[in-house]
DNA sequence: ACATTGTTTCGATAATTCTAGAAATATCGT
DNA sequence: ACGATATTTCTAGAATTATCGAAACAATGT
């Protein structure tokens, strides 16, 4: 992962818009969702949305595969893992052994 | 962490020089750098460096403290921690087990 | 007071990004 | 072939960002 990657991807990653719609497919898993899928939850014209979309999957953050009429959106795990193992590793050294234990989240509802 | 701060932030890395400012500055540790130092380092006009430090800054990944006449500059290790945890715990769910050991790195020299 | 060093602010320009409507493309069902 | 649905491409205007020289500001030493 060099450093050029590394802030296409966070720019990528840094418009709420991009960052909202990622998360959804995060938390959408292997299965993703559509682009309609998408645009439901962002409120946004369908023309926004794709140029959105397309820069997350210019930066290699989102996979597209055709299904039917419907363009199924994936996150790349992989790449988001490289990402974060990037961070971990190049901007946060001293603190990385931090980073193993973040998932304290759902313990508090 | 919101998803504004962490996509502000995120947008502050996802630029090269800042990028590469923000890497010397976790490397500097707990002594940070100055100004000066960074420029050195990314040889670009001082009003640029200026301008690209004042927005880590602003995004909080950065705190400055005069020291004489020269600005000492330190990675603000808390907020990129905060950063990573909200990266790891919303947009990496699945593998966020994963994290725990990206530093697989300094072994292939 | 003055010169020197470190850094920021100002001002201007070029480049990029965001936004969204309209038109085009792709796929499906009939 | 036609109509409906899903999505992209085209186009353009507004807003933001990047860049950098010149000037200003801040702190120090003489």
């Amino acid at each position: 992962m060099d450093t050029e990657l590394a802030a296409r991807q966070l720019a990528e990653l840094g418009n709420p818009h991009r960052l909202l719609a990622f998360r959804l497919l995060v938390k959408a898993g292997e299965g993703g969702l559509s682009v309609g899928d998408i645009q439901e939850h962002l409120q946004i014209p369908g023309s926004t949305l794709s140029h959105h979309v397309s820069r997350l999957v210019w930066a290699g953050l989102v996979d597209q595969s055709r299904e039917g009429r419907t363009l199924r959106c994936r996150a790349n795990f992989t790449a988001m893992h490289g990402l974060i193992g990037f961070l971990a590793d190049e901007c946060c050294t001293g603190v990385t052994a931090t980073c193993a234990a973040p998932a304290a989240k759902t313990a508090t509802p």
